[in-house]
DNA sequence: GTTGTTTTACTACATTGTAGTTTATCTACC
DNA sequence: GGTAGATAAACTACAATGTAGTAAAACAAC
């Protein structure tokens, strides 16, 4: 399964609400204190890791996300319920519902990512 | 607010459960697939870090978690509230109602936490 | 076309992830 | 009671990540 670390994690829910963006655009948007440079080292790393993909816009550079939302929550989910909530799977799955910005679609393919693989080692 | 990592925190649940115990007995109750050094170092860090002190007893050394359930999750409720449900921390609290391993009181550290340190940076 | 801003690239250093190796201890036998 | 194997503890190691700073390139404004 797919593990993100809290920064890309950080990242790519910018670019799954709007994309591409620019290291600019999803730094501003982040607001999380971080310098920009650190934005764009985390950037250039996921990148080069294949889960950002780059395409030059006018002279700069503006990035996509190469993982659906699903694929890149399912470890979190994972480790939410299994580590802090000490709960099943799908409870936490069924929060997303309140959230509303999850599509039932999404929402399927997320269980069904946790359904899959069910070794749960960190 | 306190930042754990996902090691710190594996290891911390396993002594928030019960306590002290041996690196040992952390390493077999997490069964996460690390090597048992593994587990050793991490532990080794966080006692010189001060999240864990370490006693000896006939022998071998066992150690005591000196933060709190509560401060230790805080920090994590708030990351999987703002960045990946996108819900207020409450709901996210709420949950743990459902949980039963959580007490009323240790809800309220955690909601008072919580509500305590606004700024939500990483 | 020189000077300030932004972007990009490159470099840097501490912390964490994830062990392996060595040494000290303990336990069980001959 | 000395030797061999199992555990624990200490120490070492190296890659990935966190978190930028600096240098170079490109662009914008005078």
């Amino acid at each position: 399964m797919l593990e993100l670390t809290k920064s890309e994690l950080s990242v790519l829910q910018e670019l799954w609400k709007d994309t591409p963006l620019s290291v600019r655009e999803v730094h501003d948007r982040m607001a999380n204190g971080w310098a920009y440079n650190t934005t764009k080292t985390v950037m250039d790393r996921m990148t080069q890791k294949g889960l950002l993909e780059r395409t030059q816009v006018h002279g700069v550079f503006v990035y996509h996300a190469q993982v659906s939302r699903a694929q890149g929550l399912a470890s979190w989910v994972r480790f939410f319920a299994d580590r802090v909530l000490e709960l099943d799977d799908r409870a936490v799955v069924n929060l997303f519902a309140d959230s509303k910005l999850y599509s039932e679609r999404e929402l399927e393919e997320l269980q069904q990512l946790l359904d899959r693989h069910q070794p749960e080692s960190d």
